[in-house]
DNA sequence: AAAGTCTGCAACCGCTTTCTT
DNA sequence: CAAGAAAGCGGTTGCAGACTT
């Protein structure tokens, strides 16, 4: 039953490839095709485990990969890919044409990202960093000033600003209020980078008003820490105030899964300023 | 100029999925 | 259908070269 063994690992060598080593699996493959990758150093003459062959193939030998400095669109496609697929760096490989996945991998690693945590957004929700932002200086800054929180709208998420707009309205709490939220920003108590919610998820109130994701965000607001009235506050109320859209999204956009969330396809538009189309199917993407 | 530190990237590791028997 | 190997994939590591002190 099954297949047997890919190679006997004794004596197989790992590390760097030299040029001739190079030179014999173009030249092998040249001739017979990529194939059976588990026989394929044999016949090569290669001391190599078709794994190792694999990769050093599909990465770097592979006649239509493009080597080089990314280009600024493959870039904003990199960013704008990585914020729908996330890590699924074979995925987005695929959209770009002579590309690696693991030259996407690094690249990200080492330059997008980097540049993404300098610009204060968060590389793995593609969402502000709230834990970089000194929220007390700049509500108390602008005097509380509804107009000037807008401006914040392009680097802010929009809830997050219809929170600290109704925050500020209550000025007897506003002192406490935003101690609170940049102790509970700065020392923690957010969640690490890694689990970030996205831009949806920053407010999460269900129907009743309550937040649903109680992991998150908003140990600030109700109950036991008292620094809002909760009896009288009112989600629904404090949500539908008017706040223009800092990035409209296509309404007539269609779902990109059919098993995402409207919100989910919000987020994602949101965070980007792109657009998917009607005809996109996500499937078919993946 | 030497030593230490940082950066970028090729390659490996280990897990998951797909395929073959 | 089950077992097990191959292939695929994403995370991590190690090292060479660049940069800083």
């Amino acid at each position: 039953m099954g297949r047997s063994p890919c190679c006997d690992k004794n004596g197989l060598k790992k590390g760097p490839w030299t040029q001739e080593e190079d030179t014999k699996l173009v030249e092998y493959i040249q001739i017979r095709g990529p194939g059976n990758w588990r026989t394929l150093p044999t016949n090569a003459g290669l001391q190599r485990c078709g794994k190792s062959c694999r990769l050093r193939w599909t990465n770097y030998l592979r006649p239509d990969i493009k080597r080089g400095r990314f280009s600024f669109e493959e870039e904003e496609t990199i960013v704008q890919l990585h914020s729908v697929l996330g890590n699924k760096w074979s995925a987005i490989a695929a959209r770009l044409p002579g590309r690696t996945d693991n030259e996407i991998k690094n690249y990200w690693n080492t330059h997008i990202r980097k540049r993404l945590l300098k610009s204060g957004i968060d590389p793995v929700t593609h969402s502000p960093r709230l834990d970089h932002l000194d929220l007390s200086s700049i509500l108390n800054s602008a005097q509380v000033s509804l107009s000037n929180l807008l401006n914040f709208q392009t680097l802010l998420n929009p809830e997050i600003l219809k929170l600290a707009t109704l925050l500020a309205s209550s000025s007897s709490n506003q002192e406490n209020l935003m101690n609170h939220m940049d102790q509970t920003l700065t020392n923690h108590q957010l969640p690490s980078c890694t689990s970030m919610p996205t831009s949806s998820q920053y407010l999460s109130p269900n129907m009743n008003g309550q937040i649903v994701d109680e992991t998150l965000m908003l140990p600030c607001l109700p109950d036991n820490h008292g620094m809002l009235p909760s009896q009288n506050f009112n989600f629904d109320s404090a949500l539908s105030m008017p706040m223009s859209s800092p990035m409209p999204l296509n309404s007539s956009s269609t779902l990109v899964n059919s098993s995402s969330t409207e919100d989910d396809r919000e987020t994602y538009c949101s965070m980007f300023k792109f657009e998917i189309p009607e005809s996109f199917e996500f499937d078919d993407f993946i």
